[in-house]
DNA sequence: CAGTTTGTTCAATTTAAATTGAACAAACTT
DNA sequence: AAGTTTGTTCAATTTAAATTGAACAAACTG
């Protein structure tokens, strides 16, 4: 049956949500802001968490009354992240999306795709402020360089026993 | 004009940083914000790290050309999570300030005020919405009820056990 | 074919947060 | 005493980020 006209009509609008699924929403977009994600990111993955089934795309923009631009790139954002997924649904055009319910998964790919590129782009910039202080040894006085020096090590150093730690962190959330 | 000191004119312009500091002021500025930090925290603690001796808040001011206000408001919170702290020198009346090299404690406190408290309120929002579900079971279908109760057990189970896998995170940082 | 619907992109707008700067109090100096 | 300097607070402003909404392309329908 594809979407037959008498059963559901285009235009219609949703019954509401009730408040439980209201609540979550709210706490998903909190939580969202928390991690300086967007919250309606959140809004989205909360919505779908307790959704009966499948929600496309027009139906996610009603029920939070968001545009569906917003939606677009919150979807793209989940999706990236898998925090939820696309299902095909019957003939249906539209995109249908579900929240993946399994939050370790979660876990793991927002450790990769945050935490590790992040962990390496600091240590990218380590390197290079410690480049610097090698190009400016001459200006500087011999006092001011050992100091520095001595400063930028450790970081360098705490940057290494973080990164040793990581497949440590890694094995406990996998 | 009163301006007495021989030794330092009050209102001369300090000498211009190294460019090794400044580049660590602008890695930590920015780390500050992938935290979602105010910059400007961020900023006086990367001037402060590489430091030969404390600073005062004028000083603060002036090098990283930001307001008195930021940098009352932005020592505030680096003192609050230990990052930095205070020194007093000599005879001064100026507050001085130096930064806390040993990044350890950062991670720790920044954990006990962050994470923690964090993780708190995620729990007890969860709970808020368990019980909402029971006062609304009434208005909501037996199929509809079970599968939001299914799923919230779910969160809960997961924050359980995120709470049993703060100990470990601690011991490991601490 | 023209007309819908869906979904993306991006410029314009809105919203939230950081920053400034002015007013003030406190601790000094002359 | 009056005048400095330091530091805090908070309303006003600026800045950065999220959101909207309009333009567009793609995939369909009658």
């Amino acid at each position: 049956m594809a979407i037959a006209a008498q059963e559901i009509p285009e235009g219609a609008k949703l019954k509401p949500l009730p408040r439980v699924r209201l609540e979550l929403v709210d706490v998903f977009g909190r939580m969202a802001q928390a991690l300086s994600f967007p919250r309606s990111v959140g809004e989205i993955y909360g919505l779908l968490y307790l959704a009966p089934k499948p929600m496309s795309a027009p139906e996610i923009s009603e029920a939070l009354s968001i545009s569906k631009g917003s939606v677009s790139t919150g979807t793209r954002q989940l999706l990236t992240l898998g925090f939820i997924r696309k299902v095909w649904l019957q003939e249906e055009r539209k995109d249908y999306f579900e929240a993946v319910l399994e939050l370790g998964n979660m876990v793991r790919t927002a450790y990769d795709q945050i935490f590790k590129v992040r962990a390496q782009n600091a240590e990218r910039r380590l390197t290079d402020v410690t480049d610097t202080l090698a190009d400016e040894k001459a200006e500087l006085s011999p006092g001011e360089y050992a100091l520095i020096k001595e400063r930028l090590a450790r970081l360098t150093k705490l940057q290494k026993r973080a990164k040793q730690f990581m497949p440590l962190l890694e094995r406990l959330i996998k």
